[in-house]
DNA sequence: GGTATCAATATGTCTATACATATTCCTGTG
DNA sequence: CACAGGAATATGTATAGACATATTGATACC
């Protein structure tokens, strides 16, 4: 019985090496916007005087910098700082309302349910967590053009998200607001399939038994549950798209 | 909706260096299941005899791989590949052979239908080409322990994977032979829910009007379409895992 | 002005070597 | 047998040097 033994990386502190110390420093000047995106990067040879090392050295921080896509570095042109990676945004969370709207679609919003009440056990189980807190529990649905588009089933632990007391969700949908108001650091998708039952069907205006793609999400921020959402789609009309590359 | 996943990085292949080649042998194995998680990788001075280079190399490789938390490596102990694996199902190509063994159960195969044409109208658009060359049609089916796992229908495009005609395919599933002979540079995957009609149903052994995950995937090696596959898995007994960071 | 050519240059890869460090394994001791 | 401690070992970091390669920028030529 392990009372959940996980290994933070966060608080790892690893050995401060030359090269890592290095890595941090340009990260850290990247991060702060001292070096904003399109900045160069001193070149090899000078920030091997500047921390007193070999090329290797300083060529093993660029390297994992880049590998990182914090920076791109050009023969013969020097290196970087990239400008907003898309890789992130791509493995971002997608925003429902925005995904609506910008394909010049209106964007519809209704608040079904929502309470806030102390976890009970399927909360905790839902949620991953061991002890009892505060949770809202939301229910809503999304519409683009007065037609259905999905259905939202969110927890949302309100002890690591005390912020979310106090947003208005009959106003703003609670992906939007979480995504605007709080930071994460990890999420899982779960993607599967299931038929309409009656409630479902009637919720997204579809015949009962059609098949409708259903994602799990759970997002978490250092190690620790932030919410969990089950979005229903209707399985017809929409579609997953992943697109990328490999080798 | 999308999850769209665009990890386009302008260039098309990186040359081919060494310690690439090193990087991308032991991807390979660890992606198709040959070396399962918890395999320990031979020794960096074994990797150095086996590829003929120094030590710097293969750690160089084997540093990149544990960037990317593929493997990890312990002192005195080794190096080993990881158990989460990241990213998994929905951005990689899963072999689905390897998917089934690596989890201890039995692999079972069967080709029901195998046929080699000229390409016709459907055949085309579906693989996206615009003239007509040869293609192999496959259907077949997989299944773990005896019970049927997913059914596939796959259109390989005989013109830019000539190789295809040698292979077997009523011995080895084309998803394994494929993924060990064909390099790829992009895949798109497209997922959706249907509810199985009675065809389907029969072949998978569930009920008419049950859900299930489709994913319709599309794979190019440099621009040119190599093959369009349709998977079809039980929707309440199958899932697609994707996890990732985010900020 | 436009263009082909070439040298300069910054990064990319690789080697051989050295020592550091964390773990495991083994062995001697109580 | 338990345990402390040392030897063995695989990875981790760092060096200097060498050559490769892509790209820029300047030069010469038409």
């Amino acid at each position: 019985m392990s009372l959940s033994v996980d290994r933070d990386k966060f608080q790892a502190a690893d050995k401060p090496t030359l090269y890592k110390q290095i890595r941090l420093d340009i990260e850290r000047r990247i991060l702060t916007g001292e070096w904003p995106p399109g900045h160069r990067i001193p070149f090899e040879h000078q920030l091997m005087t500047r921390y007193g090392c070999s090329r290797m050295t300083v060529s093993k921080a660029l390297s994992e910098l880049a590998q990182a896509d914090l920076i791109e570095r050009r023969r013969r042109a020097g290196t970087f700082v990239r400008r907003p990676k898309f890789l992130s945004a791509v493995l971002t969370i997608p925003d429902i309302r925005a995904e609506i709207t910008t394909l010049g679609r209106s964007y519809g919003y209704q608040l079904i349910q929502c309470s806030r009440r102390a976890a009970n056990a399927a909360d905790r189980a839902r949620l991953g967590v061991q002890k009892a807190g505060k949770v809202i529990a939301i229910s809503c649905r999304h519409s683009a053009d007065g037609v259905p588009f999905a259905i939202e089933d969110r927890l949302i632990d309100l002890d690591a998200v005390p912020e979310a007391a106090t947003a208005d969700f009959a106003i703003e949908p609670p992906g939007t607001w979480l995504l605007h108001h709080v930071p994460w650091t990890e999420a899982e998708h779960s993607i599967s399939a299931i038929v309409a039952d009656s409630q479902t069907a009637a919720a997204l205006d579809i015949a009962s038994g059609a098949p409708c793609l259903v994602i799990d999400r759970h997002t978490w921020r250092s190690a620790r549950t932030l919410t969990a959402v089950r979005l229903v789609y209707p399985g017809e009309s929409h579609k997953l798209v992943a697109r990328f590359k490999g080798g």
